[in-house]
DNA sequence: TCTCCTGGTCGAATCGATTCGAGGCATGCC
DNA sequence: GGCATGCCTCGAATCGATTCGACCAGGAGA
């Protein structure tokens, strides 16, 4: 039994009386038509039940599929649970969808597979640009690929290469503008908590040598961003940007130390270090044994997050312990998410346009299309006080 | 300039001195070839930077994109926003992966739209299915745009349509098992956060017209579930799936009534009224003036939630008034998601099996390519017991 | 030695639309 | 009345690959 299949142009044309080429331009409304003609054909259509040109063909002829592939790094289901991701998927696919584009989601994969296999979507799926939003690597099978295919790439939050677009925000301007805010208040004694510094899934307290192997760059940026203004009395390495690492990474900074001032050690407490070509290694990192969470034995009056969900649990940790926020110590996040479950507390934060990123992105994968030259977008970002900064305990 | 474009399978062919065909073979593995021409094929192809068919050609050919469309209800930030959404798509997107197809993803439109305008996608994006993943309306201009094109659907979380796969969880079930629970547990006063009841954006107390006009199908069956069980005292409706409206419905359901065990009123406490065709409007509905919180002016002890976030806001609520979770109040939630940040408490809820939904789509989809007949998917919930169910206070 | 078979390669048709240049017809102007 | 001018319409080429049947050569079997 033959499956009657879609009826084509040609059929419609056909019924229609006129030839496919007018058929096409009663529907494309390029080019001069009698409104008599058109008519006619449009009727035709209906009468067929053709719902348009076939969008493969079109596609073929235009060497345009009206798509763009967004590479999410890692797991899908890790990357949609990141409450960050959201606004900026959904600026990017608005933006998209303005233009008639549509997203074509791909699962990124961890990089340091050994395989260097990359989905096969990658590697076949038609798609006029791809995004990729959670950045790449030092070396990025996913980004190689596209570039042997000859897709047209854009990076969110990545490394800068040459020729491509990137879109970013300030990082390294944000965690400084916390830290300021914390030694305005007159803390001295600032800890802080990472985001992850590359896909190994680590997580523990970051020493010097670690610091040297940051390859995720908004990671990087605002490691940088916090040292330009202080160096941190502890800081611990989050496996991934979730409410449960900000509370191990928390009680592992606080648990179990002694509240106080400033240990009047060798040490000059909270001494602001600007960054720089500081020698590397004469660092005093804290060796294998020692407490991580205090070089002086003391507990840290503030911490830093890199995310608002390590803050978060950061928090609870704080509540956990029976310290009070921002009495006993304050909290910075970064991102401005809305955290209301975390009432009557809000955290201090440092907000990125997020939704604005997602536009960006779309903006320059829009660019690119229309052949401009790619640019390099950096977004601002602003520290907004909340409840979980407050003066330092004397 | 011009720019040079890139290079086709004919180009291939040319310089490894092969036809088109052979070349064509050498790629696709269809077809018998001796290595050593395939070779010479792939050498020329390496030579060439030819990274393999072009997916439009491919496509037009073989009148299969490789795409599914996933048309995301609502705006597609609350779409993704929702914890449920994320197992479901990253279930869906990893089945159809395996299957070598891409996700492309469509904004859904509000359905009681005045112009019916669905998204451009809808009309003109190439797919071989679609998946409604959000459930569709008594009348769905999506469905109906898809329908015309001639593109399947699959069909998550809405009515039966004759001849669409539809895929689902046993909703009645779920909410049923839930005041089941209760009920053992010797409470007699429960109330209700429920689900959307349509598109409308309405929240506030849910009386037995009211209860008429429900349109989504996972809403009703959720309601039905409750009312097979016992007749709910008092019944809010969410405008969202929200913690914030759980904490507004919560508070509209507690606020500002005294504690107690039943009153001795004309109306038998918690009578356990089978669902069936009792006479609408017979129902006793609160009238306009009244408290909705309580016919009998009394709170209730329980609060049976249609989902996890107004379970948890619920929980927020109850603790911001004092209530201690479960020896003042229970709450029973739906969905059975991991909410950390509810600790010490862990809801009870019906958990739904939302990754294998997202599966089961991506099967549907997949055998409704095959060409196997629709098929009706109905899967298991379970209900589990957390901390915040407790028996009835005294 | 002839025929049959089979594995490997090639030609040509096909998928469904877009687009460019040519051509036809009517109008307007000289 | 003839010619230039537009406005529509049409034919044919094109996008890049897949696939079916034809064809050819070489080996096996009779």
């Amino acid at each position: 039994m033959a499956a009657a299949r879609r009826p084509t142009l040609a059929r419609v044309a056909e019924l229609a009386g006129v030839s496919v080429s007018t058929a096409s331009l009663a529907f494309s409304g390029a080019g001069p038509i009698t409104p008599d003609t058109r008519g006619r054909v449009l009727q035709a259509a209906r009468q067929l039940g053709y719902a348009g040109p076939n969008p493969l063909g079109r596609q073929l002829r235009s060497g345009r599929s009206g798509i763009v592939g967004v590479v999410i790094g890692d797991q899908l289901a890790r990357a949609f649970s990141d409450p960050v991701a959201i606004p900026v998927l959904d600026g990017l696919v608005s933006t998209l969808g303005e233009h008639g584009l549509g997203v074509l989601l791909i699962p990124g994969v961890p990089s340091p597979d050994p395989s260097r296999s990359v989905d096969p979507l990658i590697e076949t799926a038609a798609m006029d640009v791809a995004v990729l939003v959670w950045g790449i690597g030092a070396s990025d099978a996913t980004f190689d690929a596209l570039c042997r295919r000859g897709v047209p790439v854009v990076i969110g939050e990545g490394r800068r290469v040459p020729g491509v677009p990137l879109v970013g925000v300030d990082d390294a301007e944000g965690t400084a503008a916390a830290v300021e805010h914390l030694l305005a208040l007159g803390h001295s004694r600032i800890a802080e908590i990472t985001l992850p510094l590359d896909q190994s899934g680590r997580s523990g307290p970051l020493d010097g040598a670690r610091l040297g192997q940051v390859q995720r760059a908004p990671t990087a940026h605002r490691l940088r961003g916090v040292r330009a203004r202080v160096e941190p009395v502890a800081s611990w390495e989050a496996e991934a940007s979730l409410v449960e690492q900000g509370r191990a990474g928390a009680l592992a900074l606080l648990a179990g130390l002694p509240a106080g001032r400033p240990a009047p050690g060798p040490e000059p407490a909270g001494r602001p270090a600007v960054a720089g070509p500081t020698e590397p290694g004469a660092e005093p990192a804290p060796g294998p044994g020692e407490a991580i969470a205090d070089r002086a034995g003391m507990r840290p009056t503030a911490i830093v997050a890199h995310s608002d969900l390590l803050a978060a649990g950061a928090l609870l940790a704080a509540r956990d312990l029976g310290l009070r926020v921002p009495e006993d110590l304050s909290i910075t996040g970064f991102d401005g998410l809305d955290l209301p479950w975390l009432a009557p507390d809000v955290l201090t934060s440092v907000h990125q346009p997020l939704e604005e990123k997602g536009a960006a992105l779309g903006r320059a994968a829009i660019n690119l299309l229309a052949g401009e030259e790619p640019e390099v977008v950096t977004l601002g970002v602003r520290l907004v006080v909340g409840s979980t900064t407050g003066p330092a305990p004397r």
